[in-house]
RNA sequence: GGCGACGUGGCCGAGAGGCUAGGCAGCGGCCUGCAAAGCCGUCUACACCAGUUCGAUUCUGGUCGUCGCCUCCA
């Protein structure tokens, strides 16, 4: 199966060609850093990891490029409402945003530039715009001039002539002309030395910057959020394209957006939930297997109830993984056996949804296949503990890419005191003393333990 | 108003012109003193109206509805 992938440009899964035969260069969208972020900006981060896991498992060689906004009209409007630098801001947030996102465990980018260290390149670019005769500038700004780039739109499907944008309150001469470079106003503590005199770049051209710079003129994919298609992305790829004369992006990727309370989640909305606070509350995990329940085209609605659902899912992945590494002893995984082939088989199917536009939720279904073929092997009692110490890391494997493999995390034993107790309520059972028993199993769900009364005898599970 | 995506069973969520998605919840059974865990079985479907077809939930058209975007936005 060929990796697939749904192109916003194309309308369609297009299959995946790269500029270089087994390479991919994946240049995602990252925060403007004013502030912390919520759930919904996570999940550009979650795709970009977690498809980057699938692609090198399954062979590419891959780069993911994630750029940090750090200058903005929203950080100096920050800074100011805190009385401190927008520099001092926009560094804080950055740390903040770094530290919120590693904790969902999927790593980090290869690359993750900022706007402040790229403005060297942001100004050639401009100043070579102008040459070509794409943009021009006006009283200290430089605007990109749209009617100039016939394709504009394209993207976006918005056609020029019925966009209806605001009035012209700036020094631009058409509409829908777009800010290369600001030049700087006061009250804002951040300026940068330009041809066109002491500015700031606009929002659009960072980005074309950084990606051209991190992965060469034309990358494989771009993406980022749904609602960044325009104008933002319309926009780099219009001065991108203008500059370059290239295809900027060969795939245009974008995620869906979180419904929080029936509405986009959303700051200017104010309907959020800081990553970090979802962090705290659900761990990585129930956030993660969110995400993964829901195609990433699709919105995911986030609520309590989905969180629970999201939640026990991964308690029946925990639970099936508890029981495998039980059964299966200090077992080395082994090849062979019947569960193992079933292994082999859900790993291919886990793969090719993958590699269709990244079916994250029919490759979970292929997972929840093989945890119930590996439940049911292991209650019938005539398991391998190599076979089940295989499908066990198979599945395992398999969670990795989602994010998910924490579920397997090695649960320490039961504590002593909590073993006694478990002794002592099945002395008090064989007495059929179920009172005291029932009190005691009581006892042990308060320390964090649930009594399992398996057939070869009780067993502890952490609550 | 324009553009785009989408409407699947109690909830979430895949999918394919006729062949089991999956998870959660429910019900029945096995196991259990009971419960838990697990297994087996099982009920609620494809918004509506036409059309194409031997046959459509899957294709086409229309209707209704939802969501996103139309220069703050992941």
């Amino acid at each position: 199966m060929t990796l697939q992938l749904y192109d916003s440009l194309r309308r369609s899964v297009v299959p995946v060609e790269p500029l270089t035969p087994g390479q991919l260069g994946l240049y995602v969208c990252g925060p403007t850093v004013y502030g912390p972020i919520h759930v919904g900006n996570a999940r550009p981060f979650v795709l970009a990891m977690t498809l980057a896991r699938h692609l090198r498992r399954t062979g590419w060689q891959v780069r993911v490029v994630s750029n940090l906004t750090d200058i903005n009209d929203k950080i100096y409007t920050a800074a100011v409402a805190e009385g401190i630098e927008s520099e001092a801001l926009a560094a804080r947030e950055s740390a903040r945003y770094i530290a919120d996102t590693t904790r969902l465990g999927l790593g980090r980018p290869d690359l993750e530039p900022k706007v402040t260290d790229s403005l060297p390149v942001i100004i050639a670019m401009i100043e070579q715009l102008i040459a070509a005769g794409h943009a021009y500038a006006a009283d200290g700004d430089v605007y990109f001039s749209v009617a100039d780039f016939p394709s504009y739109g394209t993207l976006s499907g918005q056609k020029i002539d019925e966009m209806q944008p605001e009035e012209i309150t700036s020094k631009k001469s058409a509409p829908l002309d777009f800010a290369l470079w600001k030049a700087t106003k006061p009250g804002e503590d951040a300026a940068w030395e330009s041809p066109w005199g002491l500015g700031r770049p606009g929002w659009h051209i960072e980005c074309s910057a950084m990606a051209m710079t991190a992965l060469g003129e034309e990358i494989d994919i771009h993406g980022g959020g749904i609602d960044l298609k325009f104008p933002h992305h319309e926009n780099e790829r219009a001065q991108s394209e203008a500059l370059t004369g290239r295809t900027f992006s060969r795939i245009w990727l974008h995620n869906g957006m979180l419904r929080f309370g029936g509405d986009k989640m959303s700051k200017s909305l104010g309907n959020i939930d800081r990553l970090a606070d979802a962090l705290d509350r659900e761990g990585p995990e129930t956030l993660l297997s969110l995400f993964a329940r829901a195609q990433y085209r699709s919105s995911v609605d986030y609520s309590p109830d989905s969180l629970e659902d999201a939640r026990r899912s991964n308690d029946r992945l925990r639970e099936a993984l508890r029981r495998a590494a039980r059964t299966s002893g200090g077992a080395l995984a082994a090849g062979g056996g019947p569960l193992a082939e079933a292994a082999a088989e859900v790993d291919s199917r886990f793969c090719a949804a993958l590699d269709d536009d990244f079916a994250t939720p029919e490759a979970l279904a292929a997972l929840f296949d093989l945890v119930r073929q590996m439940n049911a092997a292991i209650d019938v009692g005539d398991a391998d503990p190599a076979d089940v110490a295989q499908a066990r890391s198979v599945l395992i494997e398999c969670l990795y890419v989602l994010g998910l493999d924490g579920l397997a995390a090695t649960t320490e034993g039961p504590p002593a005191d909590a073993l006694a107790l478990l002794q002592e309520r099945e002395n008090a059972r064989l007495e059929r003393n179920f009172e005291r028993a029932d009190a005691l199993r009581d006892e042990l769900l308060a320390l964090g333990w649930i009594v399992q009364d398996l057939p070869g005898g009780p067993e502890l599970a952490p609550a």
